[in-house]
Formats: C-alpha cells, sequence, structure tokens
DNA sequence: GCCAACGTTGGC
DNA sequence: GCCAACGTTGGC
C-alpha cells in the first residue's frame, strides 16, 4: 500500500444495468477487474496513476437517479485488458491484441455500500464538491481524478443518512 | 427520446 | 494540422 500521503481518490462510472455495487458485492471476495474502459485518458489514469490501496467513489450512471452508490478500493494496479480482443465482447476493438493491448483494467474490491445513494442533484448544492469534475458540465470521463477533500466530504455525506 | 458535450476519424 | 462528420455518453 502506497504512504497515506501519496494515496490518491477516484471515481468510476458505470451503468447499474451493465454493472452495479450490487453485482461488486456479488464477485467472489467481492473483487473484479475493471473492463471496458475504451477512452484514452480514462486509461491513462489507470495505467500511470493508480495504485493498489486508492480509494473509489462508486457511481451509477444513467440511473434513476443518478449517484454516488458507495466505495471500492484498487487492489490491483494496471495491466491489460483482455476483452479489447475478444471478439465476442461488446467492447472489442480490432485494434488490439496480446502483443498490443492497447487498454488496460484495474481491479477494485468493494468498500461498502451507502445506506442511502448520494444522488447528482443533491450533490450539486454542497458547497465543497464545487469543483467536483463529476459536476462539471459535460463531464463524461468514466474514470476521474477525486480530491481528498472531496472524497472525505462524500464520506460525510453518506454518513449523514445513516 | 432529445440533445449538448465531447472524443475520434479521416479527407484535405 | 485543421476541421467537418460522425459516434458515444449521459443527464434530463
Amino acid at each position: 500500500m502506497s504512504p497515506q500521503s501519496q494515496k490518491k481518490y477516484w471515481l468510476l462510472k458505470s451503468e447499474p444495468s451493465s454493472f452495479s455495487i450490487q453485482d461488486l458485492a456479488a464477485c467472489p471476495k467481492q473483487t473484479t477487474f475493471w473492463s471496458g474502459v475504451r477512452n484514452y485518458q480514462a486509461r491513462n489514469f489507470m495505467r500511470d496513476e493508480m495504485r493498489a490501496g486508492d480509494e473509489v467513489l462508486f457511481y451509477h450512471s444513467g440511473a434513476e437517479p443518478p449517484a454516488i452508490v458507495g466505495t471500492a478500493a484498487v487492489v490491483r494496479e494496471g495491466y491489460p485488458d483482455h476483452t479489447a480482443w475478444d471478439p465476442s465482447d461488446s467492447h472489442y476493438d480490432v485494434k488490439a491484441s496480446p502483443d498490443n493491448p492497447i487498454w488496460q483494467m484495474v481491479d477494485i474490491k468493494l468498500g461498502r455500500i451507502f445506506d442511502e445513494p448520494l444522488p447528482l442533484d443533491s450533490l450539486r448544492s454542497v458547497a465543497a464538491l464545487r469543483n467536483m469534475e463529476l459536476l462539471r458540465r459535460g463531464s463524461r470521463l468514466s474514470v476521474q481524478p477525486v480530491s481528498r477533500s472531496e472524497f472525505e466530504t462524500v464520506l460525510r455525506l453518506a454518513e449523514s443518512k445513516r
């Protein structure tokens, strides 16, 4: 685990109809590989900056309402995303191969599921989250950095709803 | 289902 | 290297 001072925080988006935090909870060891990211900026975060021990906010996009629903932790650092060269996979990339993986994934393990999801529109009214990437107009990154204070603010909000 | 925002592709 | 066309994301 990296030193506390270097621990980073992230937000990962997933459509719950595709993979929800409840699905993560049902995985063996509550751990899964985070495959299917097909955006270079998001890949670079996973490849270059995510470290084991980093903490993650789990976000449900396309949900009603869209919301942060819990936490997870990075348990394995970036490695090739084998789904990229699987023609039967919905995220198949014809240019990827074992010799040229192009895309990367990490492994994450469930932290906890919040008792109450924190809906996107409720986060918009929190002053401490004013600059959060998730709340930026047109923000589409599926892997995005979160500041330590933003992460802690979100945890406090989740705690206040217990 | 609409559409704004954004990333990627490819002609030039 | 520009930029129009196109595809995707994702809130609403």
